[in-house]
DNA sequence: TCAAAAGTGTTGAGTCTACACCCATGT
DNA sequence: ACATGGGTGTAGACTCAACACTTTTGA
């Protein structure tokens, strides 16, 4: 039959150069820290899944988890198989963040990544548990100083210091070049400014806040997991008008904290 | 150096199987077609590239414009250089939709697709000159219908008519399931209705509608533009006060169409 | 003169912001 | 008692859709 045959013989994808595919997922999980006083709500971070690389090249750097696509997975499947070897957990959500291909930032070759933003609970981790010690939940800081933007990303006593330029390539898309790297691995400082850029923008929808919670929770908790991603601050009262719609009230209360009880909410259906 | 050494040893990208990778466009243009009647402004249709295929897969069938990524660009890149190889012009704006990778999307074997959006001016469509008779400008209509969506292109008398179901998976946002791809190659249909979908939804902002239009236009002929890619209908009155801050004013007019003439603005700074 | 489109003004409905204020609790 | 957070009410600013209206032209 022509059609085969010239099916085979013109389109054997053996002939040309191809590119290795990896997805690389920012994780984010916002904690509760401990209360500073002795009857004040906790304070809330912003923190980032990264692990330790045990292997050249970037060895002993800190990187995003992720890895190679393989044959017969989506891209998206990859990103959630990486994120479940890494935590334990399956997130809530994942979104795509967009497509990395500069040629050179792969020391070992042809490389392009995909990048995903993927919600995780406290809850879901705390449950997973913490094994490896190579992978660790780092708290961050994204600011804009003037033209250069600063991701700062600490551990304990670990901090990743990276600085950034914001291009506008024409569309309204951001993206962000290297200035220093901070010794976070590969390229991922531009990775991670691209993902936390897409996440801040998406936790505008309540929708997308409400993933960072677990079943239940007070909308205090709900208004500071938004302040806390999005680095605002808001006012109580017009937080909870605003929320409404997206909420449903249950008639249990959280008491035991030195002041009125909070009643508990969930997702609306 | 051992460090050399492991890094040449492990990471030899040689052994995994890797995906061919492209880049595939919907390009977009809005004409102004014939006036209807006496002293009527042009109406406007919304127009998408498809080329159609020589060889097999897909022979004679439509498809968007695309090709494989080559060592040394970047995805974007690609983009810009086949739609340059098919058009003749350079886009004014590109923009990232997403990446399909579904098994078997592809019968020639394991190939991830990068899909763009990108907008052309008629005008400059009309410079470069339609020298490929395989390379035509569909008219489009996208309707929701019930829980489908009916997707058609046409172009003289070629009727191209497909049928999705939207998926939404978790996040925000939307994935379109092929339930008839209408003699559209590969899942191109599915990539158009992402593409349209997120065209739509930056249509909103104003700086995307000015890169459909030339240097200097009328506010009407702005207005027919946004009301043309987002498929609906507007007050001019209202209009005009929303477009205001993004553009400025000429002391040029249009004469000679039957009415006042019309002031001709640009884009502000 | 008249239809068509260009362009301006205005009104009322709704939304958002800031603030004032009361409620309930544990120490 | 009182600090603390939970929770409600509301006045003023602001935004926006709808419509009324005037202007200018070519046939």
């Amino acid at each position: 039959m022509d059609s085969e045959k010239e099916y085979l013989s013109n389109y054997d994808l053996g002939d040309y150069d191809r590119p290795s595919v990896t997805a690389d997922v920012a994780a984010f999980m916002v904690s509760n820290e401990d209360k500073t006083g002795y009857r004040r709500n906790p304070g809330n971070k912003l923190r980032l899944l990264l692990v330790k690389r045990g292997v050249h090249p970037f060895k002993d750097k800190w990187a995003l988890p992720g890895g190679f696509l393989r044959k017969g997975e989506t891209v998206e499947e990859c990103a959630l198989r990486e994120i479940r070897d890494e935590t334990g957990v399956l997130p809530v959500s994942i979104m795509y963040v967009g497509v990395f291909s500069e040629p050179g930032r792969d020391p070992r070759g042809w490389v392009i990544s995909n990048a995903y933003v993927s919600v995780i609970t406290e809850e879901s981790v705390k449950q997973a548990g913490d094994d490896a010690s190579d992978a660790q939940w780092f708290s961050v800081n994204f600011d804009k100083c003037g033209e250069e933007h600063h991701l700062t990303l600490s551990y304990e006593d670990i901090v990743l210091k990276a600085v950034l330029t914001e291009e506008k390539p024409g569309f309204g898309r951001t993206k962000f070049g290297i200035v220093d790297s901070g010794d976070i691995a590969f390229d991922h400082a531009s990775v991670i400014a691209a993902a936390l850029t897409a996440l801040r923008s998406k936790a505008k929808d309540f929708k997308t806040v409400l993933d960072f919670l677990p079943e239940k929770f007070t909308l205090t908790a709900l208004q500071k997991v938004q302040e806390t991603v999005m680095d605002v601050s808001l006012l109580p009262a017009n937080f909870r008008r605003m929320v409404s719609g997206y909420v449903a009230a249950t008639d249990e209360f959280v008491r035991g904290d030195g002041h009125r009880p909070a009643r508990l909410y969930k997702r609306k259906a």
